[in-house]
DNA sequence: AATAAAAATGCAAATTATTTGCAAATATTT
DNA sequence: AAATATTTGCAAATAATTTGCATTTTTATT
């Protein structure tokens, strides 16, 4: 995952960025670059290690990936172990991950009907299969306030 | 969410625990107990609160839940923030939950077909839904092996 | 394009969450 | 009831994440 990026995507990044109006520094260009090229979803571990000799401070990533996700750049991806991971928000492209339980390849879905998908996944030699499925909302209450 | 168990409840969990050959200790008793009494789900440190004056140390709360996961007495939830939470799995009732964005209060859900629950949620007054869906299994190299 | 003001970064240290070692206590087996 | 195995509490270790602050970089202003 150590691959160059290719300058294009750090053009496309830096246009990400400069739409949230955010400031455009290297590390932002970087990890959404890198962010952009490979789909994930990473740990912060992933990220700070595939940015290579580029490498910002991993507290930098850190901070970085917060504004992203509160930008709207990025999502965080809770995919069963206890390690948060993220990627890049592709709002044309909601999807989700199949994981192994056993050698922990992630692979992306498409579809989002859970019955469906689960045929799907089968269909694809996944065996035992199970699902994580939390919705959020801002309740009643909190929106008559 | 300190209430007092029911002796009734602690026999459940004594049976429960029996079932899956784990040995039947004070500390396990009670947060299964408290597990079936609440239906959470509960971070490590709302359990341990929750179990009161009965507290066992945190570590073993930390030791107990480990346990009943891999048994699957307990399951794990993640609801967004950056808390792993934990409850009674109860195999007969799949559910998942509704989570408001702005209280963080914590509603349980039966259903689980996607379009379907974002109508009934939004009949239930909240706005501004997402969800996160993630599925879990043993992949075809896996299943070869 | 140069300068001033604002924001972000690196580094080290602090905080928080989780895990571990080990002696003592409790549970299970005989 | 004694012997063996397991679990617990406590303190200490580890790992993950966050923070403070001096320095650097970016943005806004001239």
């Amino acid at each position: 995952m150590k691959t160059s990026v290719p300058q294009k995507l750090i053009q496309k990044a830096e246009k990400l960025i400069k739409e949230k109006s955010l400031s455009v520094t290297e590390p932002r260009k970087n990890i959404l670059a890198f962010l952009l090229k490979n789909h994930g979803p990473f740990s912060m571990e992933e990220i700070h290690d595939g940015l290579g000799k580029k490498a910002c401070d991993l507290a930098t990533v850190y901070r970085c990936i917060v504004q992203f996700e509160n930008s709207n750049l990025v999502e965080r991806r809770y995919l069963g172990d206890e390690i948060l991971r993220y990627e890049f928000k592709d709002t044309d492209h909601h999807h989700h991950h199949i994981v192994c339980r056993i050698c922990k390849s992630i692979n992306k879905m498409k579809y989002c009907f859970i019955s469906e998908i689960e045929q799907m996944i089968r269909d694809k030699g996944y065996s035992d299969i199970t699902h994580s499925l939390e919705f959020f909302g801002v309740c009643a209450k909190c929106n008559e306030k």
